[in-house]
DNA sequence: TTGGCTACTTTGTCCAAGACAAAATGAACT
DNA sequence: AGTTCATTTTGTCTTGGACAAAGTAGCCAA
């Protein structure tokens, strides 16, 4: 039955690199007969005993993979040339949002993540969000300090649990800047329901949306992440929401996302209205009948004025 | 490749299964050759199909199997029967909890659930946060509330959306509390990291128990949920943290919590305390070397007096 | 009665190799 | 440049067997 996951020599059993690397045991199997790796020594029982060096290779390898590489590609190759790859796989597009906050401030915010100073991350994070208000702190700060996270993760030059304090700071400042705005009165702005599909476990974008749409006197319903579709259209109904929003990251299937935005524009009434957002790539390539995408945050007011006059106000 | 997990005829595929009852498919699979249950439909494709119905059996035996009863025992008993055993191994953690808080008073906030009403919701939790103050609130309020929800959805007699709205509005309600608590002088209280495993998506707990730390002075660094364990053990050396405390729900495989434990107790360094608490019922059935079981929050404070004269005060 | 030793039963995880649909790619064509 | 189609890649599911760790029961002695 279940042992320690950590054998006498400093070796893991296959659960405890599927629970370190989030690769399956059938997938860490099937690699190992298909590609040669991982080749893990066997323990007395006859079971498999992954060694540091071939966890830390699997690493690099599932991080290389949420950057867009294939497993075939990439699980040959040594250990030195993966890193090299590493290195050159950034997002060329984010260098133009990150120009929107001042390379020093960019630079400063890395800084006090790397020196792991948690409160003075904070104290700067609310600084800024005294200093622009809301709305300019989301899409100036928020925005382009997330996207620089993601995409020092990517290049390894950022470990899980500093993307993780991050992550957990942000929201401490953006959930105080929300509790901070006024809750319009009952019938006065339109009623906005937000929530991730299953699947998309990032929140920090929906709390961004939630910040800028409540600027613009919209009455929120957050749902948190990861709502089945069908208790999405109930809610909608339940809290007679006017607009349902939506934010997807790139870590979705494409097609999960296009299937599910369709599935769930048959179950809602037709006058409430669908929107989507975030980064996701799918959303700005396909169009479907019924789904408004957003481009960017930015763009939020703007597409309110224009939906609103015929309906609510 | 992967699907949606909820089939077209209203089943589940063996993954959402595991995902829904905490169960491997290791165990569903060997459960049906031994006991003839589960015993689900084939889909067109020849993979196994589960019913809504055969869920919500599982859900009941994982509740008792928690509650201490084993798996060839229950597992070939009627739903019927299972459903009466269920009722006299009442959790009775959850019964005391539920004492705290006014039965009136828990009536109430069920029905401001059910009549959708948000702001109401927010509104009176905030009203109860005033009155009672941060740790009265968290131990009398939020506890037993959070207690009774799980236990309706458990029921079926609350809607998932339902269940997502109050968790968010508890979130926004705790962290609101959190922040109104001051930070302590650098090196004058404990240093403390938060976080969950990987597979353990509940968070609540881990903001109950930070109001909790924080109250007693506790310098609060957390880092969300799912965690992966080395990154812990990074984050714990990197914040020079004093105790490393660990939240747990029924929802994670016994035998997973136990080999992480372990194996998080290897890499961190002597001198730091590993609390681990939580409703899971695997932490007071087995002890583990170096890993402390903290019973109920309520026990907190009591637990860091005994530790500290000893170490940092 | 209590405590400890042993033998037996229960139970969850691991293994192997095969199969196959969904996703990704590349080619050919408007 | 965008679409359709064929081909490769890839992750998950399948079966049935095996086995150690956890749990239980029987037994005997203090």
């Amino acid at each position: 039955m279940a042992e320690l996951g950590v054998g006498a020599g400093l070796t893991l059993s296959i659960a405890a690199v599927e629970r370190d690397t989030g690769l399956s045991k059938d997938t860490l199997r099937v690699w190992e007969r298909r590609y040669g790796f991982p080749s893990p020594e066997r323990d007395a029982i006859g079971e498999r005993a992954y060694s540091f060096v071939q966890v830390e290779k699997l690493r690099v390898v599932k991080r290389l993979m949420d950057a867009g590489h294939r497993p075939g590609r990439i699980v040959p190759l040594p250990f030195l040339q993966l890193q090299a790859l590493s290195q050159s796989t950034g997002d060329p597009a984010l260098r133009n949002s990150q120009a929107a906050l001042d390379a020093a401030d960019l630079r400063d915010h890395l800084e006090l993540i790397h020196r792991h100073d948690v409160i003075g991350l904070r104290t700067e994070l609310t600084r800024l969000l005294s200093r622009f208000g809301v709305t300019r702190f989301v899409n100036e700060v928020v925005s382009p300090l997330s996207a620089a996270v993601g995409d020092a993760w990517l290049r390894g030059q950022m470990a899980v649990f500093e993307e993780h304090m991050v992550t957990e700071t942000i929201q401490i400042v953006l959930r105080q800047a929300i509790a901070s705005i006024p809750v319009p009165a009952p019938g006065a702005g339109p009623r906005l329901l937000l929530s991730t599909f299953p699947g998309e476990p990032h929140g920090l974008g929906l709390l961004m949306a939630e910040a800028i749409f409540a600027m613009e006197g919209c009455a929120c319903v957050s749902l948190g992440v990861q709502t089945p579709l069908w208790d999405i259209a109930l809610a909608a109904q339940a809290y007679r929401s006017d607009i349902v929003a939506l934010s997807f990251t790139g870590c979705m299937n494409p097609n999960t996302v296009i299937d599910g935005l369709t599935e769930l524009r048959q179950k809602l009434p037709p006058q409430v209205r669908l929107w989507a957002g975030g980064n996701a790539p799918v959303l700005h390539r396909r169009r479907l009948d019924g789904v408004e995408p957003i481009r960017a945050l930015s763009d939020v007011p703007a597409e309110l004025r224009r939906v609103l006059p015929s309906e609510v106000r």
